[in-house]
DNA sequence: GTCCTAATACGATAAACATCGTAGTACGGC
DNA sequence: GCCGTACTACGATGTTTATCGTATTAGGAC
């Protein structure tokens, strides 16, 4: 029994961004650092899940990769058994200017006072 | 017996103010609300708790005032029978460059866009 | 002093959240 | 087919959260 052919994901379109789930969804420590890294990918490039080293459990790092996606701040894909996680710094950029990169920059700075 | 001359408030000082407390403040619709009319005030001025109408009992007002204050993006300091808030602008803009003003424009551009 | 208003404190409750371990599914290689 | 790797689903647990109503405190006006 097929689930499906490529199993695809849910993800929200665009306009159904909202910024209070985008703020919830990056105001934790380890959702944070994960998009921190995928940031530091090239534009449009993604990461398996497993690339990532959180110091968490599987299955803890499964959900947080999954509220990232509900929230809309990254896009997943099966590739094969990997599943490849990108940041959607268009979608974000063209709804919210500017906040992405000033998350993005407030967390370094907090992590360089540190 | 006296609680407190003029009762004081703990705040977080500005270098204890931690980005991902901030992002959880801001992610909820009632906190948000709040900051959006404490921001559209001149600086540095503030407004009492009871300037803001929010679709929510008086308790939970007071608990959404604590939550913003405790996690440093907002001042309160009472005045007589008042507790005035103000948006703590310049220790959030010194220590995350740009944050504040980016969640508020994409709050409303959020809110054009509905 | 009394009274009113502003805000809090105190429970209480129901929902959401972060975390885990275990069992299971899907894909690719052999 | 079998096996390993990558990820998920499920069920559980303890913590935090948002919400409320009621009782209370503090300050100002009288």
């Amino acid at each position: 029994m097929s689930t499906s052919p490529t199993r695809a994901l849910d993800h929200p379109e665009r306009e159904e961004i909202r910024l209070e789930a985008v703020l919830h969804a990056l105001s934790d420590p380890m959702r944070l650092q994960v998009v921190r890294f995928l940031a530091e990918l090239g534009e449009g490039e993604g990461a398996a899940c497993s690339a990532i080293e959180l110091a968490i459990s599987k299955s803890t790092t499964t959900h947080h990769f999954r509220v990232l996606r509900e929230a809309g701040v990254i896009s997943q894909v099966y590739q094969g058994t990997a599943k490849m996680n990108a940041l959607r710094r268009g979608d974000l950029d063209a709804l919210f200017p500017g906040l992405l990169e000033s998350v993005l920059s407030a967390d370094a700075a907090q992590r360089q006072r540190a």
